[in-house]
DNA sequence: GCAAGAAGTGTTATGAAATAACATAACTGT
DNA sequence: ACAGTTATGTTATTTCATAACACTTCTTGC
């Protein structure tokens, strides 16, 4: 990703197989719980991202929906994400333009990232947003949903750097 | 901004006269100080951020950039835009797509927003990211700069609402 | 069951945001 | 003044995202 990094393995590789299979279904059944619709589209587009290694851009979810190599139209793959992200299943990576499935379990409403700019790999972490959150409640905001990206070096990038 | 807000007052007012020149000012002396070259494209784009009453988007900078009318091309203002984020006069907005002149005193690598989901203004503060920045560390990673984007209601919002 | 509304999808087209590439001009240090 | 670097001007293109509308599928109250 970064214009220095020769890392041909991922930090994050994707999930396959039976993995892929027990993601897909725990998504499913929470669907089945909440009464909310994972339907083909929105399903297909999930599956995407967890078989991805690392952040997918909208575009290349475009190009990779069709099974047969057949892109979506740009809609499909955004309401789908809406969807997902809604729901938690997703994040986007606003200083990236591009999505991650959720790793975290409870899925609240903070998504926090260590981005690595040189293999690109995000990590998702759950951050203490407790000071700053106090500290904007105690100005009068009322905070919905906060948004954290540090970007620097992996582990892996680190040491090669 | 927001689709149910009804406000006609800006809740953070642009610079205008003395203020605005004073701002510039500074900015001069400080690039003289620091040896960049605050160029006429640079300080342009720079006054019509500080001028703004709110989050300005790239192409509002492009449309509003010549005197009389004419627009800018926008390489120009991109350009223009990365010089002021690299000198800290200016962040970008991630979230949306924006950009803002900083307000605080000590140019950091830190930016973060409490941003009106209703009015849409941003208002820079001061984060405290000891804690994850710690997290961080303590995981292998090499920090280099952390974004907070935290969307709510400002006061005034919240009481109408 | 079935009508009425809500939610979801397919499709075309367009809008908004950002950058590539290359030529020219202006500073900088020696 | 010259060589190297930094900045600008310009054209074109790429990338990212949504508007609008027709149609289908769920759902829920009767």
């Amino acid at each position: 990703m970064g214009v220095d990094c020769h890392h041909t393995e991922s930090a994050q590789p994707g999930l396959e197989g039976v993995a892929l299979a027990d993601a897909v279904a725990a998504a499913v059944s929470k669907c089945e719980r909440t009464r909310d619709r994972l339907t083909p589209p929105r399903r297909r587009v999930l599956e995407l991202l967890l078989e991805a290694d690392g952040p997918m851009k909208a575009y290349d979810l475009i190009a990779a929906y069709g099974q047969n190599g057949a892109p979506a139209k740009p809609p499909t793959v955004y309401r789908a994400l809406d969807f997902l992200e809604r729901l938690g299943f997703a994040h986007r990576i606003e200083s990236l333009n591009a999505y991650v499935p959720c790793r975290m379990e409870g899925a609240s409403h903070r998504a926090a990232f260590l981005i690595c700019e040189c293999c690109g790999a995000a990590q998702e972490f759950e951050p203490d947003f407790a000071p700053q959150f106090a500290a904007a409640e105690a100005a009068g905001y009322a905070v919905r949903t906060v948004t954290l990206e540090a970007r620097g070096l992996c582990p892996a990038c680190k040491v090669e750097a």
